[in-house]
DNA sequence: AGCATAAACTGAGCGGTGTTCAATAAAAAT
DNA sequence: ATTTTTATTGAACACCGCTCAGTTTATGCT
């Protein structure tokens, strides 16, 4: 066929993304394909790759979703927070990542070939969710002391994730470790009292 | 053609590890294939399947050699240690993480179909380095609380892992940290100190 | 209205993948 | 010498990412 402008431009490319989304939750990173996501919007694959140049760009506008729906959940539940938001932040962590195993291992299995630099697109929607953890982390840091939010809310950020990584891929499961959540959480607070963080407990 | 046998059934088993191991760590997983394993021993595709139930199982076998040289490398750089063997610990995770890139990270990429279980002869091979982990953390706990090293090993495994994904596949590159390794052990020591650790430094 | 241009969309085709299994060839046993 | 067992093959199947000549439709122009 030929022109059909059901959509605009835009219109499809949300829409490719918006399937692609989620096929990826239903199947997880490995089993996705572009073939797939074409039949469930009615068109042929030619059109995934007329929108999108190839399947990484595909593969990033979809985490991208996943980044910004994840910055939002937690932004949510930030806001009927009680006092120990810290506390707070880690669970909805772990709580994103759980109920939303494919999509959110999909972001790390995805890569590009070495050398090529994320898009600052993408950069910006994970910023979204940095941001968030810094700020909070700045808050609960000592004034003399705020100029440590930025390290620290980084290596707490990989620590978590390293405890939530360990804890879907099974390797927590084969270390007979029953509670990843507290000690992630264990490990969160130890860091922040050493760097003279107030929390309320 | 019909049997050969320039090789015993285990040592062709040996071979194709041996030289999956290699073309796993010049092309990484995703460019991994059975085919080209076979093409660099002189078999055909036929002959990996007739020794491996399917690519899973073989990729098994490849990480677990894997495990196996890791813990050998640790195990060796411990030999030599100064005093402060938890740095060096967490040095030689980064170290062989960064300089084996592809087989380290092909270590996480694969996973088994959901429900699967990991096979006891992986499990055990992954074994051997916690186990190190585990005394080496137990070693420095004062003696009333050595209870905790396997808790605490578990959990310091994953929060240098973190680290150490996040170093690798380009997290923290977009998050300008430049010392992960220094954030790491950072937190270990928070950690171990928080367990009344002694360490020397 | 008719026609030319531009835009949207297709899907067969290319070279790859994991996996299977009838056929085959060589060694071992009889 | 003949049968049996074993090791090995590679074409075939259904999928994959990706391309691009060709088709269809909408739009602009006279």
């Amino acid at each position: 066929m030929g022109r059909r402008s059901d959509h605009t431009r835009d219109e499809l490319e949300q829409l490719i993304i918006g399937a692609g989304h989620t096929l990826l939750a239903e199947v997880g990173y490995h089993r996705f394909s572009a073939r797939e996501v074409a039949k469930r919007i009615g068109y042929s694959v030619g059109t995934i790759y007329n929108v999108f140049d190839s399947l990484d760009d595909l593969m990033l506008a979809i985490n991208g979703r996943t980044f910004l729906i994840w910055a939002e959940t937690i932004a949510r539940s930030l806001q009927n927070a009680g006092l120990d938001r810290i506390a707070l932040l880690v669970a909805s962590y772990f709580d994103f990542a759980t109920s939303n195993r494919n999509l959110w291992m999909a972001i790390y299995d995805h890569r590009l070939p070495a050398g090529v630099p994320l898009p600052d697109r993408y950069a910006r929607q994970r910023g979204v969710l940095t941001d968030i953890l810094r700020g909070e982390i700045a808050a609960v840091l000592p004034e003399d002391r705020r100029d440590l939010a930025p390290a620290l809310a980084r290596s707490l950020l990989a620590t978590v994730h390293g405890h939530c990584v360990f804890a879907l891929n099974g390797t927590f499961a084969l270390l007979d470790e029953r509670d990843p959540h507290g000690a992630a959480l264990a490990r969160v607070r130890e860091a922040l009292a050493a760097a003279g963080a107030h929390i309320a407990v």
